[in-house]
DNA sequence: GGCCCAATTTGACGTCGATCAAACTGGGCC
DNA sequence: GGCCCAGTTTGATCGACGTCAAATTGGGCC
């Protein structure tokens, strides 16, 4: 399952020292942090850990990108998250339950920390810097959860593309251009869509001014994009 | 907008202790939220916050329930999350930004006790009990609301109804019968509904043994509504 | 540069749920 | 008990998206 599993060497401490959450603790709940860090690559489509299992640590992700998904019964697969370089997850636990509520899986190969839940308890009891941190993460996820259900409920899918390349784009207007950091498959599944249907939106998106090549998307007009 | 607006009275003050967030809290922790809170009733209808507000106070819902929901550009609306009595609502807030992100608009006449942001804030720094009571909400709140995407994208209408129906039972199996404690159009709106699909909805579920006569659903088998 | 295969796109079709309009009902109130 | 009206149900229609299958593409690799 682990390729290595090793503790943070000086590279990977500074990866993590980069982290908004390792950024907002003290010195010293941040080095204790950095020595409590395990350190793991794995694969693409490697399972992280699955639902149901006992939630004993949580992970904050240095390179690569992981899919939080759950299965249903008859098989089909939704996506809660995709965590990029530098996020966290299964964080939840650490106050919420003592198994993992979905599954985590590689996306492509990836690096991750992995911390101890009851070692970062403690931490929190001691130091306010820990829980104060905690508490951001959970708010942002909890917000951005939320926003994930809003425009689940009242956007359709070229407007959730267009939301999307919105948060993506540097300018607030112009042409512009992104390259997707993973593959589409994966953004449709962020999107709460099938591959088909991410395809079709940047097809209906051509008369806006977006045009697809590949991983590169090329946008006509920001400013278009903003009254799909 | 706000009908009264007072300190807790001793009746107040009992149902507030009542709640999972005031019990979890030391007595000291406890006794100094209970000194802060404001209590206010408000009639159906009305508005307690909008998105895009100063978020200076967060709520804690004593009777009543509570609509959290966003406007698209167009005016339709999406429910973010019913809150009933006992419920917290815009703790995301308290480490997550300066303005609310959601309208909050009481369902029916509601009793709420208003919390300074800032003040909690400062009692979460000396207090552990008061930082792990936020935690454990945050957690909740992100965990119900991710099972909120899920069930979006993986579930049909009959589904939902028949899992909301499942969470609400007391017995395990066999026949039982329960009352909603609010409207239809409410229910629809949590399940991410119109009201006609969740009429739809339920007649689909006759053939299941599920009954419906205004506010009252009987439920000839529980085990039956497991496999929907 | 060409090959190859997985990823993506396109096409055809079915289903689910939104919407609008009209009929009905149940529960609060006198 | 009867009235009344907001809330709910039913009917009809439509658009959006999922699914399956087939065609196409792009990017990694030699």
């Amino acid at each position: 399952m682990l390729d290595r599993n090793h503790r943070a060497n000086q590279r990977e401490r500074t990866l993590l020292s980069k982290t908004s959450f390792i950024r907002a603790l003290s010195p010293m709940a941040s080095s204790k942090m950095l020595d409590g860090a395990h350190i793991a690559t794995m694969p693409a489509r490697a399972s992280i850990f699955r639902e149901g299992e006992a939630a004993l640590s949580f992970y904050c992700l240095l390179s690569g990108y992981v899919r939080l998904y759950r299965v249903s019964r008859d098989g089909r697969q939704a996506d809660i998250r995709i965590c990029g370089p530098g996020d966290m997850f299964a964080e939840c636990l650490i106050y919420g339950g003592d198994k993992y509520r979905f599954n985590a899986q590689a996306a492509e190969n990836v690096t991750l920390a992995r911390f101890d839940m009851q070692d970062v308890r403690e931490l929190a009891e001691q130091d306010p810097t820990v829980a104060k941190a905690i508490m951001a993460t959970l708010s942002d996820h909890l917000l951005s959860t939320m926003d994930c259900v809003v425009n689940d409920r009242l956007h359709t899918a070229p407007q959730r593309v267009a939301d999307y390349l919105l948060t993506r784009c540097a300018t607030e207007n112009g042409p512009t251009s992104i390259r997707l950091p993973y593959q589409k498959s994966l953004l449709a599944g962020m999107l709460g869509l099938a591959p088909e249907a991410l395809s079709r939106a940047f097809s209906s998106l051509r008369r806006t001014g977006v045009t697809v090549r590949g991983r590169v998307i090329q946008i006509g007009n920001v400013e278009a994009l903003k009254d799909v």
